[in-house]
DNA sequence: ATGAAAGCGCTAACAC
DNA sequence: GTGTTAGCGCTTTCAT
């Protein structure tokens, strides 16, 4: 165990509030005796208690983070946001994932409340939890929802992208190299609002919607993707195009369709949305929509420290940022 | 605020002692007290105030993770395991980046020490800190060190692959190719280890280690390997196959040499090291040396609670996984 | 400018 | 079994 202020103040032969007063550099210390305290905390290389400092302050300049997984590399580029943010001004991270699990998030807003933290970011919060925000304002500790549908019903900052716009992008953009048959296909984690913008490109296109050609599988990742396919051929429906709800599912898909001997994008078209990394290595590259994920982070986290800040909300930020679509070989026919 | 001890103890008719008990389950408390207490707590949402806890405890099962960076899915992928070993055992995370500067990782190691972790896991320490193992272990906090070369003159549980191995493996497949002129490219994070295994492999097939056939750039990712191969051309020294330390390196350098005309793997071979995901999903697959991450960080995990539990170490740990080769198409030429 | 004292919320050693 | 007391390390108000 390292020396404390009252050990301090032993050897400077003051009090220990004096030499608190001193380290936190309040003017209503001698320069002299300030002097002395400062150069006995370095040679005994003083370091604060910051579970004292912050059970006396009532603040800890630590902020939870939940993040779902860190499989692909959207939620790490959202994380190095919201770090790189947070480091700057001297707050830290509590880490802690939720695998999309609704129990695991309750936990770890649990957790976060126990120890005290000073802010949340919740990064694809369930819908089904999204109330424990409140249990969070309860404590005081405001939260910013990153990745959540922005129409929720909650009251509170929240950041996340255009997704309207971002299914919008992804079908018009199939729409106009000619596509008709646009397959939807989505996984377990719901995407109402790409949806949406899948029917309106769809709608001002004059092309009715075919519930048929909406895929949902309940599973995640790649093998989503997979199965959708499977689940597409086997209701003999045809298509000529799909928009997947995210990177993994839409390499999923591209897989399965090459096992089948589909071309793509010949034969069959196909956009994501996320763009992670592995989209632009793929060796049919996967046009997609790309999300801002640092920006995204830390603009969440530049929130948060303004909310800390002031903690009477006026009223709550719902930021929307911009997707973009990113075109690439696997809508694009080479010649 | 949330409701206190005192405040449940008032409520209860007993004192806050008698609460503590209770709730942290001591058998010396009456079973219709303890009913009653737990039912007051319940009511009212309790939730212990943890950093009062770990005050009075002088344990906050809470640990230190230092991740110098998120960017390729070789750390989140060791987080994963070290998150989910410790959330199985009522562990969290505190998280810090320290983009691999030695300047940040002093910071991170102070802000342990500071919010008093009961341990830390420290990834690729720079050499020029691993002393701070010591600041760590002055506070009685055990660190764990992972994929930080095993013969570090410091005494401290490790956890790493056999880079000597791998080196080794990665040089022998070329070899049995039929390369003899392989370059050995690194980046600005020192790897002795896979140097030696290079050599090995070359001595074992009689093959004078060329000097010459080293690049060392000090940049990082794929600009790294990118630049590797231009400084290789400058040199006009003739090669036909690439180790280079890491994946992102042999991706930049597959790059370079595409952009340059010359094939892979028919003009030149590449090996990578770590099997990040991108590895896979790349137009030319590349082969690479394969490290277990998620385990490195399960076991890195498993170790440190186990130092946290017994805290007088009898000697420390040194667990060397083995990496493997993955042969894929950046290596073999497909007919 | 400095000291004394109370308090943040919880735990544990000691009494009864 | 339960209450009392002291203490974890730090901050802050109130005296002086």
């Amino acid at each position: 165990m390292g020396i404390t202020i009252k050990q301090i103040g032993k050897l400077a032969g003051v009090h220990e509030s004096t030499v608190s007063r001193a380290l936190r550099n309040s003017h209503l210390v001698d320069s002299e005796t300030r002097d002395k305290i400062l150069e006995i905390s370095r040679k005994y290389n003083y370091r604060p208690n910051r579970l004292a400092s912050g059970l006396a302050l009532q603040k800890t300049s630590l902020i939870g983070v939940i993040i779902p997984d860190l499989m692909t590399s959207f939620y790490p580029e959202v994380m190095h946001g919201i770090e790189d943010y947070c480091s700057q001004n001297a707050y830290h991270i509590l880490f802690a994932k939720s695998d999309f699990k609704w129990e695991a998030e309750k936990s770890c807003v649990d957790m976060f409340i126990e120890r005290q933290v000073d802010g949340v970011i919740w990064c694809s919060a369930n819908r089904r939890n999204i109330h424990l925000v409140f249990a969070l304002r309860d404590e005081n500790i405001p939260c910013v929802l990153v990745d959540t549908p922005i129409d929720n019903p909650i009251e509170c900052d929240c950041i996340t992208v255009d997704n309207v716009l971002g299914g919008y992008l992804a079908t018009q953009h199939l729409i106009q190299l000619g596509h008709r048959a646009i397959v939807f296909m989505s996984d377990d984690v719901t995407t109402p609002d790409r949806y949406r913008g899948y029917q309106k490109a769809l709608n001002e296109a004059g092309i009715p919607v075919d519930a048929e050609l909406r895929v949902n599988t309940k599973l995640r990742h790649e093998v989503a993707g997979y199965q959708g396919v499977k689940q597409l051929l086997e209701k003999k429906k045809l298509f000529t195009a799909i928009f997947a709800v995210n990177d993994s599912m839409a390499i999923g898909a591209m897989r399965a369709l090459e096992d089948l001997g589909i071309r793509v994008p010949n034969d069959v078209a196909i956009v994501g949305f996320d763009d992670i990394l592995v989209a632009s290595y793929l060796d049919i590259t996967l046009t997609t929509i790309r999300q801002p994920k640092y920006e995204l982070g830390e603009k969440a986290a530049e929130i948060l420290m303004y909310r800390i800040q002031k903690s009477t909300p006026d009223h709550f930020q719902r930021i929307i940022l911009k997707p973009t679509l990113i075109p690439r070989k696997s809508t694009v026919i080479q010649i």
